[in-house]
DNA sequence: ATCGTATATTTCAAGCTCAAACCTTTTTTG
DNA sequence: CAAAAAAGGTTTGAGCTTGAAATATACGAT
């Protein structure tokens, strides 16, 4: 697996011991790049035509998925930020009757948050224009190929992994 | 835009129209996971070896890679934030003496931005950690198929291309 | 010269984000 | 049981981010 210097023809290896660096940090900074640009574009179109914001819609994407709904913690894990920062999210998406607070029976601490029938509607919508617009901002990608690109991420994702619900 | 009836719940109802698209999705979401592990861990790192942040680092990335200076609007180009954000970042960098900016002659209202000696010095040793710190992070892609990936990632940047300075 | 438009940047309000401090409730432990 | 530790959430302070409005300068055509 690693290359062990006894390779045919490894210039890079022997030349420069940094030039696998340099390389991954150049895939790292065109990666950087073009989630960078999908996300403005996503952000863009969200607030255009739903007027709502990136983090607002990752919350309830996260919600859709869990009819039990999910506690604050649970929340934050999924979406991998931190639980102070979901609280402000859900507190404005509440207030607007896109989600509720359900306490939990036998814990007084924890609450359980899920979408509202509302919540549901308004996300179905948005949902399906989303996936539209991924498929149009990475439609030089086929199928196969975002397959194999979706696997190789998740050795990213699962490399030095602590705790991960999913 | 107007919710045209038939989308509500078009759950996996036709053979496969939709299924290239469902894979980009998928493909973004291990993507957007991928990077935010990968911006999470550089985060923190930044913060506990310097005392810094990312968008600070960013800024002063950018600069690096242009002796003569950026003006505030080529620098939000380049690192695709809006303008108005730059400013607060560069404020701040200017207050710990990191970069300067100067006057443009001909041209009151510009300035170019610049890296002091000190912003390149504490500079050089952030990009040295850094480099390390995305290769340790990708490590499981080979420099060759970072290449790929890199070519792969042009793709999607350069697709619907505005302007871009690079 | 002056009007109008375009350019360069800052300011502003609202919202997102984090880490750390804090409060409450639950669980563990002496 | 009571004290200590852990767990679930919110609050707080600082910084980041955006889009829009404001400011100031530059330039082009009268």
């Amino acid at each position: 697996m690693a290359p062990n210097g006894t390779d045919a023809n490894t210039r890079t290896s022997a030349a420069a011991p940094d030039a696998a660096s340099k390389e991954r940090l150049r895939m790292w900074l065109r990666m950087l790049k073009s989630t960078r640009r999908v996300e403005a574009a996503l952000r863009e179109r969200l607030r255009r035509d739903f007027g709502t914001t990136l983090p607002r819609f990752d919350v309830m994407a996260a919600l859709a998925r869990y009819d039990d709904g999910l506690k604050m913690s649970a929340l934050s894990g999924v979406l991998r930020v931190s639980n102070g920062n979901v609280t402000g999210i859900v507190d404005r998406l509440a207030e607007e009757g896109l989600v509720v607070r359900v306490q939990v029976p036998g814990d007084r601490r924890a609450s359980l948050v899920r979408l509202t029938r509302k919540g549901q509607e308004v996300f179905a919508r948005q949902a399906a224009a989303h996936e539209a617009w991924i498929s149009e901002l990475l439609e030089d990608f086929t199928p196969e190929e975002a397959r194999i690109f979706s696997d190789r991420f998740d050795a990213v994702t699962h490399r030095n992994e602590e705790e991960d619900p999913e």
